[in-house]
DNA sequence: TATTGTTATACTCTATAACTATA
DNA sequence: TATAGTTATAGAGTATAACAATA
């Protein structure tokens, strides 16, 4: 896709350069913020492909890496994740050996969801890539502009 | 969904508090933003119902009160929108008398997609919505942090 | 009664491929 | 040959509703 540079707002007021953005449009955060996380989405999606994961898998993965076991609840409620949508994700996750189901015996209704060894490997790479995807995305921004970014998302992240 | 407000972080490491995210994770720009852009899209587009119109239409709506006529491809490139996509996006946008598709005689593969009157009104109404949502959503934040996240964000976004 | 996990289902948003018509 | 628009189709990601097992 390539799309140059645009033409610089010389132009006559109602008449936008090819792809120039209205103030109206270009002042929401909304467009801006939604535009941006896919196109980060997608860059670290095919990153993670020769993993054979997915961006929610790694997320799942990098909790359980940080503390198994949980329930597939207790995984959904930290990553903002449903529990139906848990079920398929530990699904793929066990399909590729890279989580365990067991049964918690103190609850029965729970299930026991951790990390295999081979995934520990898995979670690492995945990490590597998720930091290069990010370097080369976050380039424009200085390292410190990189830390006021993180900042600012994560006081409008809510419950 | 009522998360509350998690553990304070002093349980013992490799025990997250409930609701706590490892720092491998909170400290990825990619996952927060995921989130971040879900939640204040998720609030947009129930802002958006009573209108009978969702994000996109109001994008390429505010674009059409901006400037009027364009082609498909011309507001899908603006816009980061893909030309099928783009279709549906006109075919509803008409379906609802917001906008309309003549022929652009210069160039007879293209369609000259105008905006209607009646849909000046909603464009208007709609633009009230997005900002009455981004004010409760971004609240946490000062007007100058707002104004420093869109600049990063607009940084980021590419062609 | 409430919670955990499951299943089936469906919806939103987007993109790919193949086509038509125009240039 | 390339571009604009269309169509059919499919995929990813997510959620809703109904259910079983357990608390």
């Amino acid at each position: 896709m390539v799309l140059g540079k645009g033409q610089p707002n010389g132009t006559a007021q109602g008449d936008l350069g090819l792809f120039e953005l209205p103030d109206r449009l270009g002042g929401q955060i909304g467009f801006v913020l939604n535009k941006v996380a896919r196109q980060l989405h997608a860059m670290f999606t095919e990153s993670l492909e020769p993993l054979g994961i997915k961006p929610q898998h790694y997320a799942v993965l990098v909790l359980l890496d940080a503390s198994s076991p949980l329930s597939q609840q207790a995984i959904g409620q930290r990553l903002y994740i449903d529990r139906t949508t848990m079920v398929h994700i530990v699904d793929d996750l066990e399909k590729r050996g890279l989580a365990v189901r067991a049964k918690n015996t103190a609850d029965r209704r729970k299930h026991a969801v951790s990390i295999t060894e081979p995934a520990r490997k898995v979670v690492a790479e995945a990490g590597r890539m998720a930091d290069s995807v990010q370097e080369q995305y976050l380039a424009p921004l200085s390292q410190n502009e990189r830390r006021q970014l993180l900042q600012l998302l994560k006081r409008l992240l809510r419950p």
